[in-house]
DNA sequence: GAAAAAATACCTGTAAACTAGTAGAAAAAA
DNA sequence: TTTTTTCTACTAGTTTACAGGTATTTTTTC
């Protein structure tokens, strides 16, 4: 007989957390200990209990998973993240695995699976579904590390992806236009794209902006 | 007493789907008499079953929601459909109403809203969440009309937003560069942006690419 | 306080994008 | 079958983007 785990549940999503109450409340050694909308009411409560799962989110309202993960990871080593999210971009869950996760599923989960890799990961192995397998795998060969952007330079992209011209986001930051071609042409260099739409595209797909 | 509200939920997320029956089941006027994760399922369904509300994901693999919604009023002007989505996009809203949802809730609502909801579709009134309501508010003035792309355009679109150029669209496409910017010019009026960049941008919100 | 990183600004040149028209042929809808 | 839409292609001119440098100043970080 296994030893119950303790699981808590972030995500922004009342319905999901009740599908994940309901998913893991079939399996009676998976206890659902607390339930969390936000980073905040997690870390509070993670100061004064102890569990042996956390099942993350990647979107939510007051920090983004990537930070969350790390976080957890740092403070409470022995604490397994499950990242649980709708999103199928290879840097995202690439993100959540350098900074700790030990599985990863996508939101087309089923209860069965999601009460496999919740026991895999609570005895220390990794779980990662199929069909993420297969999007790691595939996203081996082009491997770009994940560039990090300065604060002014998310600043320019978020104007660029407004269809914003060079000059008026000049005018607007009041700095030079030449300033302005020489950050657009390093975010166009760092995101290793061809031009601002393509710019653009992958900055969505990564959540930048 | 209340008849009891016949519900089929649409979503292609199995933990959404028992997030669903788990809200709506503390509910005893409300029944979930079946679960799709596709149209075709629930078309099929349709055909010989007859129920109240239809609870409607917008994201679904084989259909979008807008579709599925305007075939459902065609069909079968009775049934109520209610949309159920994480897109706060106004245009994707208005097209669903448009196409007779009578009411719409995105997926971080609670399960006292979702039953209250229902009932109230149910009994022929409309439901918007109060965010929804703001949305569509705020979403008043700037109203331009929702363009529908040929499949020519929409395929100069996807092209576009990878970063691919003028030339190398038209060489692909084994077309002339002249048309290519010709559709890339109607692209964006159609669109009312500015640029290639804003393009991709709108595009991808309004899940054109 | 020194070193590193980021933000600022400039130059030169080429390629591509955008503006604003027109217009015929093909395909789809009425 | 006529009408409308879509796809195609053209001319000509202006603006912006992109490539590949260099370099100073300001701000963090160590």
């Amino acid at each position: 007989m296994k030893e119950v785990a303790k699981v808590v549940v972030v995500d922004d999503h009342p319905l999901v957390i009740e599908g994940l109450k309901a998913s893991m409340g079939i399996d009676n050694t998976i206890a659902v200990v607390a339930c969390f909308e936000n980073a905040k009411d997690l870390f509070t409560f993670l100061k004064r209990n102890t569990v042996h799962v956390v099942v993350l989110d990647i979107n939510l309202p007051d920090m983004n998973g990537v930070d969350i993960c790390k976080t957890i990871t740092h403070k409470y080593p022995h604490l397994k993240v499950l990242g649980l999210s709708t999103y199928n971009d290879p840097s995202i869950i690439k993100q959540m695995v350098k900074h700790g996760a030990k599985g990863y599923l996508l939101k087309n989960v089923t209860s069965k699976e999601l009460t496999v890799a919740i026991h895999q990961i609570r005895e220390g192995l990794s779980y990662f579904s199929a069909e993420i397998q297969k999007i790691l795998a595939d996203s081996i060969f082009d491997d770009k590390p994940v560039p990090k952007l300065t604060r002014r330079e998310k600043e320019i992209l978020t104007l660029v992806a407004e269809g914003i011209t060079t000059p008026k986001i000049a005018e607007q930051l009041t700095i030079s236009p030449l300033t302005v071609e020489t950050h657009r042409r390093n975010l166009i260099q760092k995101m290793g794209v061809a031009n601002a739409a393509q710019l653009v595209k992958i900055a969505i797909e990564q959540r930048l902006i």
